[in-house]
DNA sequence: AACAAGATCAACCGCAAACCC
DNA sequence: CGGGTTTGCGGTTGATCTTGT
């Protein structure tokens, strides 16, 4: 018998997390960092488990986090890592460092998936399988795919992790990290002020924007380069928050307006600091036990490809260059229009090297 | 205006890997 | 090394919103 669902120990909350929620979370993660998730419901007195608060955090609270529509190149990119690594949406978030695995993934299958199935051409009898505009499997590890795919999408992933390995080591090329590979793209802009997402979601990205600084805060903060947009992030962040919580919840509880002034000192003192699509890609979590020291995790762009190939790929050396690695051959690949109709193939992916 | 169907997406669940003792 | 705990990931669900009739 397996252990029962965190949900159905007494007294633990489901469903949509509340504003009130919310900034009792990010209040506790401003003070304390992210991590010792299991401490978190005992020490802030939230109705949750550990795990909701983890995700509630890593989705939606995180810094860093660009909500509405996507734009056509990060359609593009999705769809080439798709192909490219299957359906490992942590990995393709990677890449995409203001995009959460499960934003891109409910984006995958609610418009991805059939804007390709019609792409496909009109019923030549295909299955209910996903596949990609070149025909590969969008499910490398599927039982259901050929073991030839499965081998590809393996070996690609090694190619790519030697090729993040091999930049990184070549410390007189100044890198590209997801700076540039967002900065060839037009419509990547942080935080669009156009949200197509209508309510909670925007107040929950509101609360992200108002933690930009949070570290400035918190002398133990694990990601102490962190800084702050300043240009977007101005009080009526918050106050769209507050008027969003009060619509959705009936009214805030009496502790919203301590906490506000609490953002409110964020913000009034984020005016000489600026962010980087960097601070983002930077954006790393600190394991609980590894207090103070720095440590590549899921929004790490070093890490994608090798996440399940941490054997072919030394973590620590790479983050010891402090910077990441540069993808430049993987971003002309990515962002090359014309390459949309053809994959990489498999020698082509060995020239990088 | 009311209802149904479809679309969207936040949140949950279960599993596996990572981690610690 | 083994067992227990924590964390991360991907699949899935279900509540809410949108659109069509």
């Amino acid at each position: 018998m397996g252990r029962p669902p965190c949900s159905e120990k007494k007294g633990v909350k489901k469903g949509p997390w509340t504003p009130e929620e919310d900034i009792i979370l990010v209040s506790y993660i401003q003070e304390h960092g992210p991590g010792n998730w299991r401490a978190v419901p005992t020490n802030t007195g939230l109705l949750r488990c550990s795990k909701s608060c983890r995700l509630r955090w890593t989705n939606y609270l995180r810094p860093g986090i660009k909500r509405g529509s996507f734009s056509d190149q990060e359609e593009k990119m999705i769809i080439h890592l798709q192909a490219l690594l299957g359906n490992r949406w942590a990995a393709i978030a990677s890449y995409l460092p203001q995009r959460t695995d499960n934003d891109i993934k409910n984006y995958w299958n609610t418009h991805l998936k059939k804007k390709l199935s019609k792409s496909e051409g009109h019923g030549v009898g295909h299955d209910d399988n996903e596949h990609d505009l070149n025909g590969v499997s969008s499910d490398s590890s599927s039982s259901g795919a050929p073991k030839g795919q499965w081998e590809r999408a393996l070996q690609t992933d090694i190619h790519m992790a030697k090729a993040a390995l091999c930049e990184a080591l070549c410390l007189d090329k100044s890198p590209i990290t997801t700076t540039t590979l967002a900065s060839q793209a037009p419509n990547f802009t942080r935080a669009s002020p156009v949200q197509s997402s209508p309510t909670y979601a925007s107040s929950a990205d509101n609360i992200a924007r108002l933690l930009q600084n949070w570290t400035r805060k918190s002398p133990n903060s694990w990601s102490p380069e962190i800084t702050t947009c300043h240009d977007q992030y101005n009080s009526n962040s918050f106050n769209n928050y507050h008027q969003v919580g009060s619509t959705s919840t009936g009214s805030p509880s009496s502790g919203f307006g301590s906490l506000y002034n609490n953002f409110n000192y964020s913000m009034n003192n984020s005016s000489s600091t600026d962010v980087s699509m960097d601070d983002a890609a930077n954006f790393t979590t600190q394991s609980k036990h590894d207090k103070g020291k720095l440590m590549l995790q899921d929004y790490d762009v070093t890490k994608p490809i090798v996440k399940n190939n941490s054997s072919h790929y030394d973590h620590q050396q790479v983050h010891e260059h402090e910077e990441l690695p540069p993808l430049t051959l993987l971003e002309k690949w990515l962002f090359d229009d014309v390459t949309m109709a053809a994959p990489p193939q498999d020698d082509l992916m060995m020239n990088m090297f």
